[in-house]
DNA sequence: AGGTTTTATTGAATCGTTAAAAATCTAACA
DNA sequence: TGTTAGATTTTTAACGATTCAATAAAACCT
């Protein structure tokens, strides 16, 4: 198509002048500035993203890694990043890496390749080359709940621990005493930080009571397996905390299908909020993570970094808090969960 | 950081030797090919992908505009492009419209800006000019529900027809005999086909009952509302199917919420199969609209028109099939649906 | 041996833009 | 009127690849 020496050339005009009427970067005389907006319209003309980025060193583009964007909690996130990238002119290049760590790599590799502007790491998999990588190209980067910040690269912050402490003081208040927790993938980052604010919030309360720690996928099959576990082990707890909603949903489901109900007989509290934790049956009581929030920070400290190069990365907290529904209840009566005990339970209420 | 020219100066070649030994493009002896591979490592040389593209004048990059995120019809529809253009070396510029034509435009206009291999335009609002300019421009494009394949644009056409028409069939063979329905937004193209494809299944069977549409907005909200009309209808249908899972979801929710329960007093089919279509209590009886295959399909047909240009796009039928769960049941005895007639079969059940 | 083919590599133009430096034009001032 | 400063616009050189035509070297024929 009619690149822009044609549009020059039907203007009866420089290149230049033509780009700085594009792009505004230059003051150009009102005449000849409508005799180009004239000659654009005529040719159709349409910039060379490709020429434009070869030549100015920057794109324009947005990388964007995530997980599993069938995971529920991440298509907010990516609706939120996606529009704060499209407000200030930014393209964004999705990648999902199933949870695998080398497409991961393989994604950033082209990211590199492609001169991002820059790259929201918004997962748990991630190696340490990888980062180096991005740090040696000085590409800057948004990492979610990494250690430290670092020369272009910022961090965002859940505090997880809010979130779960007030779930579990609510619990507590409601009298239950045995707390599981179905965790997510040990390997993965964002787990074992939901476990630690977990086990460490227990602690506090209950410093003799066991650990009661149970693992899933992150998804709602692996909250039904993990439920299934507890129900095999005889002492069913009053109470179950899980790492993510989806894996309480299906602890859920599997508890109503072995004939246990929630909350009447186990209380079940999610984490994450996602949009069907309302919505379920009975709606869950869970602790959330303001995904549009985090979305939105996400850009704002890529774009941070870009206007402030060579400088170190910001941290951002974002917060959580606690939302009571339906699934959690006062616990049952029976100090222990056997089986036997539970039906006792059931005939009286 | 370093050009190919500084690899083919670190081995001792020319750049175009470089660029045939990192493209596979033209035979290289094994010496050569593996000096230039040292130079490549000790430069840490990753192409420029924009360099590249202007050089070549193509770009690896797919446009997949999509309405709304966060709708859970979508995110398995993405994670199905996303996958499939990855293992072709393609990646996915994600365009979320919000159902809003403009944004839409802004979008397609980028893509065109950079040159993108493809467009998939898994949305319903799109309008002509915009297919004119992709048209005009050569641009591949595959589309979702679009009456005709043109030249460069191919199309999946979605067989409504089959799904809903077994959909009725059940409900008709469960003693169903007014079914209403929750149409989604007018405007949209999806919504259309979807509501056809019911009042023309409906009339065959029923020539003359009353037409029993009413909208909603695809979203669960939208769901509650229809649900609260129907209710306040006065005649209670015995069946209302959904244009998609998110308003049949929210149908249940209002019906429950005002003390009708499904599937005992009322049928609830959807339409898509969500994820929680399977998950939600009771379990949604719904269509399974394949979004893997449409995902898959859509990057295949682009691929297609990739490699031979200058042709005819392709039409692909996505089947879909319905699937029985739990909120389909019996008609209740009761003719008409009124609340009275209403609580006396509750008492019967 | 001389000519023709084949094989491997290189040189240089090209893609469409931006951006720094150079050129031109205008108006103002002494 | 000549000089100068300021305002606009043009020239020209990148940017970093790809690719085609050209070349050099080796291989094959007769």
């Amino acid at each position: 198509m009619s690149s822009i020496k044609d549009v020059a050339r039907e203007a009866g005009v420089s290149t230049a002048t033509v780009s700085h009427v594009v792009n505004n970067t230059r003051f150009v005389s009102d005449e000849v500035r409508s005799r180009v907006e004239r000659a654009i319209e005529a040719c159709r003309y349409y910039p060379n993203a490709h020429a434009r980025s070869l030549a100015s060193g920057n794109s324009r583009i947005l990388g964007l890694v995530i997980s599993d964007i069938a995971n529920p909690f991440f298509p907010e996130l990516v609706k939120a990043v996606e529009t704060a990238a499209f407000e200030r002119g930014y393209d964004v290049v999705l990648s999902n890496t199933n949870y695998d760590a080398d497409r991961a790599s393989h994604y950033v590799r082209r990211f590199i390749e492609r001169k991002v502007a820059g790259v929201a790491l918004l997962t748990s998999e991630l190696d340490k080359k990888l980062i180096e990588e991005l740090a040696r190209r000085e590409v800057p980067v948004v990492f979610l709940d990494v250690g430290e910040a670092g020369l272009h690269m910022s961090n965002l912050r859940v505090d997880y621990e809010t979130g779960i402490e007030e779930a579990i003081l609510h619990l507590v208040s409601l009298g239950h005493r045995e707390i599981s927790f179905i965790g997510g993938p040990p390997h993965l980052r964002s787990a074992r930080r939901r476990l630690e604010a977990f086990r460490s919030a227990k602690q506090r309360l209950f410093p003799d009571a066991a650990d009661g720690v149970y693992f899933g996928d992150f998804k709602i099959e692996g909250g039904r397996r993990a439920a299934s576990e507890i129900l095999a082990g005889g002492k069913l707890p009053t109470a179950v905390m899980a790492a993510n909603d989806l894996m309480a949903l299906g602890a859920i489901s599997e508890f109503r299908a072995a004939g246990v109900q929630v909350p009447r007989d186990v209380s079940v509290v999610g984490f994450d909020d996602i949009a069907f934790a309302a919505l379920s049956e009975p709606a869950l009581t869970t602790v959330n993570l303001p995904l549009g929030e985090l979305g939105k920070h996400a850009v704002e400290a890529l774009m941070e970094t870009l206007s402030n190069p060579d400088q170190q990365g910001i941290e951002i907290t974002i917060p959580t808090h606690f939302i009571v529904r339906a699934s959690t209840a006062p616990a049952r009566l029976s100090p222990d969960g056997t089986k036997h005990a539970r039906k006792a339970v059931r005939v009286k209420s």
